[in-house]
This record gives structure tokens, sequence and C-alpha cells, in this order.
DNA sequence: CGGAAGCTTGAATATGCTCAACACGGGTGG
DNA sequence: CCACCCGTGTTGAGCATATTCAAGCTTCCG
């Protein structure tokens, strides 16, 4: 599974870079050999065990990242403690707000996660000069926009039912994008109270919801975190 | 207030744009006299009725528009009608999903709207060879992505009573960003039935909402439409 | 004047929340 | 090895908030 890239000239291509996801499909595809050397010599890769916070609400930024391995959680506090997750980002997205100074959301990881940790100066210097990345950049924000909307109505609008389905089928999909088979077998990367937080619910209704759509053979629940579901168009069909 | 702008060389700004907004603080204003002179040939200015649809759900986008005058309204529709606003424009906004080949959602005027129409291609063109131009939309998509995700906040964590004094909250200063005053008055660019599908309630909750707020005295109600505020920071402590 | 659109108000209901108890599994320490 | 605890998840009973359904009001417009 997580056997080394083959590059033409791999001898070209910095060590730390070998093995990485992002660095065809993430944003360290779209750098010359050149800049890829450079940016690489300030990098470091970095690791992080579920439930650890990369970065704090209000925290100074003072560096970006790209998402190798694991489910990262963006989510927003209320006063009085409210929490809602606003964006799930995996692997090769790429993390950080550019061009903020200091972060208007907590970052946290989700699961057990890898980063490469890259200097703010450095990416945005590329941003200026590379039009390729900044182009990269601009579709990652689009498509992260657009599911925002997505979410959105599914926050506004859709059932608890419907909301924890809909949470399901996203994760299915996202797993395995080619989905030819009728069933899919997978893991959460997320705990009942992080979906709980990401579905606006509480994580009594999500179990509650769970075992629903369990007693009607929509989804069957393994062990917890372990699911499949026989039938991902009649999971769909439960997403309003 | 709608006067015209002054241009160093006047002569060279297209007839089209000089009382334009969008021309300083808009796209055009990354634009060369040379690339505004080309865009405003093929540019031409459209006005819709408040309702009207500019653009429906899976339309094919052939124009993108800058917004000149008015209030957009982006929304989408689950197949039982619940609806989702998902998204509002003010000028001198951007209106159009970059690179989509169809419309994902609905492009509603919420307000009587002023637009400017620019024909597809011709954008794209210019986002390909003008990294300012790119840059630029690739900051309102994050300022976007932001307003996105604070709005799930709202839907996924508020009250009723907050969420509607967070949506009041957002016209009052938006309308005035330099908001010195203490108090506001203003003319929501909404209806009941818009408001409500912003904030995923039902028409009857926002209106009871409205007198709830009423008769706390954090707002007045002029004339439906019409409100004031009498202290903005008082509002903002019912946003949760 | 009649009718439609937009808004408000009331009463009954339903959906999801709160509070509370319990189940399960993994880790720690006696 | 067992006892215990803690984190995580499930289930139940009662309750609160927002919805549904229904009626009525005002304003605008033909």
């Amino acid at each position: 599974m997580a056997s080394e890239r083959q590059d033409v000239h791999n001898s070209q291509v910095p060590r730390i870079c070998r093995s990485c996801e992002a660095r065809h499909r993430g944003i360290c595809g779209v750098l010359s050999e050149r800049e890829l050397l450079e940016l690489s010599r300030h990098s470091r890769q970095v690791v992080h065990k579920a439930g650890e916070t990369v970065i704090g609400d209000s925290e100074e930024i003072n560096s970006y990242a790209s998402v190798m391995h694991g489910v990262i959680k963006l989510s927003k506090v209320l006063e009085d403690g409210r929490q809602q997750v606003v964006g799930l980002q995996f692997a090769p997205d790429f993390l950080g707000r550019l061009f903020g100074k200091q972060s208007t959301l907590n970052t946290d990881a989700a699961s057990d996660v890898e980063l490469c940790r890259m200097p703010k100066a450095a990416i945005e210097r590329l941003v200026a000069t590379n039009p390729a990345l900044e182009g990269l950049l601009l579709e990652q924000t689009l498509r992260e926009l657009d599911e925002a909307r997505d979410w959105m109505v599914t926050l506004g609008r859709k059932t608890a039912t419907e909301k924890v389905a809909s949470f399901l089928y996203l994760i299915a999909t996202h797993k395995d994008p080619a989905h030819n088979e009728k069933s899919i077998s997978f893991e959460l990367p997320l705990t009942r109270a992080d979906i709980a937080d990401f579905l606006g619910l509480t994580i009594e209704t999500v179990s509650r919801q769970f075992t629903n759509l369990k007693r009607k053979g929509v989804i069957e629940i393994e062990h917890h975190r372990q699911l499949s579901v026989p039938d991902v168009n009649r999971l769909k069909r439960y997403c309003g």
C-alpha cells in the first residue's frame, strides 16, 4: 500500500518527498524540480495522534501543511462551548487559510495524522510566482466552498436520519471514489461526538439514528466505528 | 451617491464602465486598460427584478457577471422542495462558479439587481493570463468560504433567536462596515421566506423571533422590511 | 372593491434535546 | 489475574423548541 513512488529522475526528488501522496496529487505536483527542492529543504514531516490540536483558534499562523495521511477536522466553537465542525480534510489537501495572519478555526487531528509542514512565507512566495500553484489552490478552495454549501443544506434542512445518512454517504464515497461495487465496508474516521458536531446534533441522536438505519438494514454495524453498507444507492435514498 | 468615477484617462475607460462600482473594487480593477476595453466590448449590463431567476440549478453556464447593484441569493433545493440559501452576494462581487460547466445552485435576484454580464470564455482567458485577476478571485473565494463556515455554525448550533439576531447583525454590519454609530437603520433585502430559507427555519418561526426581539427592545420594526437597531452591540449579544 | 402576497399570531404536535442509567472494551495497578 | 476506571457508545423517559396547520391582518394592485 505505502510503496514508494517511481519518478523518472528519482535522484532529483528530495528524499523527504519520495513516498508522499501530495507529491503528485497535491500542491507539490505543480512545482518545478527546483522549487520542490527548495521548499523541501524547509519542510518537515510531523505526526499528530487522534484528538490532538494542530492549530487552535486565533493562534498565529506561521506554517501551512499538506495532509499526507489521516483526517483533519476544522471546527468552530461558540463562547458557551457549542461546537460545529465546518470541514474535513483528507490527503492530499492543502491545509491552512492562505494569507490569514491568525487562525479563525480549530484544526484538529480527527484520526492519527501525518502532515508535511511548510513555512508560511515560502508558500506565499511560491503562490506569487507560480500561477499553476495559485490555480491549484483556487481549485481546492472552490471545491471546499462547494462542499461547504452542500453541507449547509444538510445542516439547515435535513432531518436527523437524513443528516446521518448523508454523513455516511459522504464518507463511503470519499473512501473509494471509484465505487462500482454496490456494497462498501469502511471505518469511520470520527467519533460519535465529532459526527454530532459535524451534523449539528447531539451524540445521543446520532447514536439513535445509527441503530435506526441498522434496523432498516441500510447499514451494518460491525464494531462501532467499523461499518458496512450493503447497497450504497439505498443509503443515498435516505439522504433527503 | 451614484456620481461618475474619475479616472486619469477617462477617455480610455469604456463608456459602459464609467459609473460602475465593480470598475475599481471588483474584478475590473485589476485589468489593464487594454484588457478592460476588450472585455467591455463583449459585456452587457442586465437588470433583474426581485424574485427573478438569473441562473437555475443545472443550467449550462456561458457567462459570468459582476454584481453592480442589489443582492443576489444563491440557493439549493432538495427533491421534495425544501430549500436552503447558501450565500448572498453584494456589489461588487463576482458571480459564477469558475470553471463550472453547469450550475450547481440557483442564482436569484433577492432585490432588484443590476449585473454586468461577461462571456465565460473571455473571463477564463483573462484568469489564465492575468495572475492578479486569479489572485483577486482566489481572495473572494476564500472570503466566501470563511462566510460559509461562519454560517455553518449558525445553522448547526444556534437557536432560532440567535439565528435571526445573527442574520440581522450580518445585514446591519454589511450595509455600513464603518459602523461607528451605535444605532443603525436599514431595509432588509430579503423577504421573510428568504430569511427562513437562509436560517434553516420556517417563516412563522422567523416572524415570531422578530416580534420576540422587538419586545425586548433589541430592534424596532418600522415597516416590515424597514428596521432599526438602537444598539448594535446589544444585538450582537443575542448572536450566541 | 376584490384578490393576492407578505406577514403575524395561536394551538396542537413532533422532532430532537436533556438527563440519567447502563454496556462494552482497553488499560492500569494491586 | 482480577478489580477498577475511563473513554466511548447505546438506550430510555420526560421535556423543550421549533414545526405544522389554521386563521386573520395589512398593504399593494388591478
